[in-house]
DNA sequence: GCTAAGCTCTTACTGTTGTAGTAGGACGAT
DNA sequence: ATCGTCCTACTACAACAGTAAGAGCTTAGC
């Protein structure tokens, strides 16, 4: 199981440990906002889970509170999600594209910016071939 | 629940139902290639789980099976899907669209077409606004 | 040393998804 | 009328996700 599927939930504790670097439960449970925060043992619970699918790992104590870090890279979970994501629309990259395009939730800058990509994506291209 | 939550399976069903319209379970299971389909009676619970879910409705007999039919569109469900894959990135969508590009599995002709895309949804903004 | 606060572990329950078996009704061909 | 075939309706179950309570260990402060 080298790149472990996660859900929702999963992903936000891995969010705190990328952002934050090795974190304990506490404070892991704490970066959910004060309302609606999950309880600290249903944190401990997922990073438990986490732990068995090798998402992370204790890393140290600190009195007698374990501190947890990333084992996966935020890049290399974004891209499992990537590819979760394409599979829903068959594997197909274009149609997915066009769905997020016509969304309508691009604001002006990230039309720009994606712009900016593809045109930098299709130099690179260019020099490839 | 306006726009319920597909699971992939169910997905791949109203596939079926959006491609070739009213649809007995059957033809639905045999849709799926003739290796690693799920049984007959697999493909039958989850069309009468989308029943409940209000994503398709029985739409006639022809002798004693029912013919279903989508009552979702394929818009509504992509563009719930791709909210919920938003979610994921913190519903920001230049982190998305950088993803995406960056994921690499993009053709030349995706870029051009993504680039048009979004050529014309900058023209359509720029009018709206 | 005692006690309260905090942490760990264990256990448990609910809902969803994917999977499918089984019992029995309906229908078409003989 | 009978018999196999097909479909329906129901039931079941495992894995995973989200939720959390409870019991007991640790430790810091007094």
């Amino acid at each position: 199981m080298r790149l472990p599927k996660l859900s929702k939930l999963e992903l936000q504790i891995m969010e705190v440990l990328w952002d934050k670097g090795p974190t304990a439960i506490r404070d892991i449970q704490e970066s959910f906002g004060p309302k609606g925060r999950p309880a600290y043992t249903t944190v401990q619970t997922m990073v438990y889970r986490l732990e068995g699918k090798k998402a992370l790992r204790r890393a140290r104590k600190i009195g007698n509170a374990h501190i947890f870090e990333a084992v996966i890279s935020r890049d290399a979970a974004k891209a499992r999600l990537v590819d979760e994501f394409l599979s829903l629309f068959g594997g197909r990259m274009q149609p997915v594209m066009a769905q997020l395009i016509e969304a309508g939730n691009l604001s002006p800058k990230d039309v720009s910016d994606a712009e900016k990509l593809l045109r930098e994506l299709a130099a690179r291209k260019k020099k490839d071939a």
